[in-house]
RNA sequence: GUCCCCAUCGUCUAGAGGCCUAGGACAUCGCCCUUUCACGGCGGUAACAGGGGUUCGAAUCCCCUUGGGGAUGCCA
């Protein structure tokens, strides 16, 4: 038996915890069964992979202590196996499904496509695309294939009646397949969508359990067709529910912390964080609150998964997180503190901006004691200046989130590029607009480099802080939607003059 | 809009027709312990979304409604 779990890098390169959460279980199902577990890098986009993002992945997954089968299928474009050694493989099978007439080629624009959708909706035609509606002329196709227009290939998909899905948890799921897209399955790049490399994947590395999140129930059936097509055998599918912010819509990190990365910078034990992980959406058969992953694996049966979409809760994380630190005997305490804060790598870049500003040791902490903290404890009276009002510092606590949010590479240039570029668009003097970041990052403006602080402490809790001073500045309050609305125009309109410059 | 999934305290959950006057945990409130703050101990507030069935009996099975979520991309 073998249980595999895709993962897809996120843009940004943070690991992400519903993959962990996903990968878990993954885990704990191949092992009480015997089996194997793979983890395989999915992107076939090619934008948000970079060797970073996916080395960030499989390095958290082993912070964690996941575990996973090393080997020739492991890895994404840039892992041992790579994408684009596959692409023969890929350009092969897509072959055959032509040759059958299970797929087509499609010459259709985007802007076509748009209009195709909407005279189907005007119709109150709610049946998805199929290829009769995106048939040309054969003169037509002839036109285009002469003129080299890029095309892309699409699978036949049935018309009408209904596709039974069997999951592992719910049973036979019905879908319609009125409701299935004629799927891309080749990219005009010659690239393979994530529906056709999933199924070639899965089927030459001989998966057969696949453990993944709620949101692909709707493309099974697209997959179980594709098997039908190829005439292979099909893996069984479980969907796990997906993890939830406090407002109950799919984990995300505007809402809710989700980087790995930020769990292991603020100083939790990855023991703690993958006990609770295990502890959504499934329970110990005695309902202990805290157990290890062998205990896990030991007792798991996946028909206690419950099906709700549980709520990340990170006090009750954090609650766990102290039966594990409290555990600890003071040799292993003092040795796991050093280890999380006080490495030698992870201080010396920090030297050269404390050294000229401290007299004696004892200067240290204060200067520069922001890095070893969570968020810090914040008062409005702290953002005072009188260089702007408080309209004012909210906006620009906010712009400069979002800012950070849209940042791809996190680095003190990259950093200080669009803050100051933000700076100049919002007509606020650099040294002001980056008062309230100071208290945001650090409490306080008598420290090092805010930009170098954003730079060595990371995009998750570096931006946590952010929103936390935000929240702080707004009289203790998150934003209400309809001032949001407001400040996402404004932002909209500053960052597009911006680019014209 | 359409399709699908889901539904027990604020949150995580136990519950496979009678053991449920619904149990545990986090959070919260009160008391105790204590030179402080924590930890800890004891106790309290707090839930089967609503309506119909089925059954001698329903949190558990069925249907409808409502609510939440997901999908509807040349993203994954």
């Amino acid at each position: 038996m073998k249980v595999r779990t895709r993962v897809a890098p996120s843009p940004t390169g943070d690991p992400h915890v519903g993959t962990a959460y996903i990968a878990l279980f993954n885990l704990a199902f191949a092992k009480q069964h015997g089996g194997e577990f793979i983890v395989r890098i999915e992107d076939t986009d090619q934008v948000r992979s970079t060797r970073e993002s996916e080395q960030a992945i499989m390095d958290s997954l082993r912070w964690l202590g996941l575990e996973w089968s090393e080997g020739p299928d492991v890895g994404g474009p840039h892992g041992p196996y790579r994408q684009s050694e596959r692409a023969a493989l890929y350009q092969e099978q897509v072959q055959v499904l032509l040759d059958k007439g299970h797929a087509f080629k499609c010459y259709r624009s985007a802007v076509e496509l748009d209009a195709i959708r909407a005279a189907k909706q005007e119709k109150g035609d709610s049946s998805a695309l199929k290829s009769h509606d995106l048939k040309l002329s054969s003169e037509e196709v002839a036109k285009r294939e002469a003129a080299g227009v890029p095309f892309v290939i699409r699978m036949e998909v049935p018309v009408d009646g209904v596709c039974v899905i069997n999951d592992m948890l719910r049973g036979p799921i019905e879908l319609d397949w009125s409701q299935v897209d004629a799927q891309v399955l080749m990219k005009s790049d010659g690239l393979p969508t994530y529906h056709l490399a999933n199924v070639v994947d899965d089927h030459f590395m001989e998966i057969t359990h696949v453990l993944r999140g709620e949101e692909w129930i709707s493309s099974a059936p697209k997959h179980q067709l594709l098997y039908k097509y190829f005439g292979w055998d099909m893996p069984h599918l479980c969907h796990m529910p997906l993890l939830r912010n406090p407002d109950k819509s799919k984990l995300s990190k505007r809402k809710n912390p989700t980087s790995i990365l930020f769990y292991a910078r603020m100083g939790f034990m990855p023991e703690a964080l993958l006990n609770y992980l295990g502890r959504m959406g499934w329970s110990m058969p005695d309902e202990r609150e805290k157990f290890s992953k062998e205990e896990m694996f030991e007792h798991f049966d996946i028909r206690r998964v419950s099906l709700g979409g549980p709520v990340f809760d990170v006090e009750k994380l954090r609650w766990l997180n102290s039966l594990w630190l409290r555990e600890l005997d003071a040799q292993t305490f003092a040795e796991r503190f050093v280890a999380w804060g006080l490495q030698q790598e992870r201080l010396l870049p920090l030297i050269p901006h404390i050294q000229p500003r401290v007299e004696v040791f004892t200067d240290v902490v204060p200067l520069a004691g922001h890095f070893l903290s969570g968020l810090p404890t914040l008062t409005a009276a702290q953002f005072a200046n009188k260089a702007y009002d408080d309209e004012q510092l909210v906006k620009i606590l906010q712009f400069g989130l979002w800012t950070l949010e849209s940042l791809r590479h996190w680095n003190n240039d990259a950093i200080k590029e669009s803050l100051f570029a933000l700076a100049k668009g919002m007509d606020v003097k650099v040294k002001d607009f980056l008062y309230p970041f100071f208290i945001a990052i650090a409490g306080t403006s008598a420290t090092i480099s805010v930009l170098e602080s954003m730079e060595l402490l990371g995009p998750d809790m570096s931006r946590a802080r952010v929103r936390h001073a935000l929240r702080i500045a707004n009289g203790g309050e998150d934003l209400g939607n309809k001032k949001l609305k407001k400040l996402e125009k404004e932002f909209e309109e500053i960052t597009k003059k911006l680019q014209q410059n």
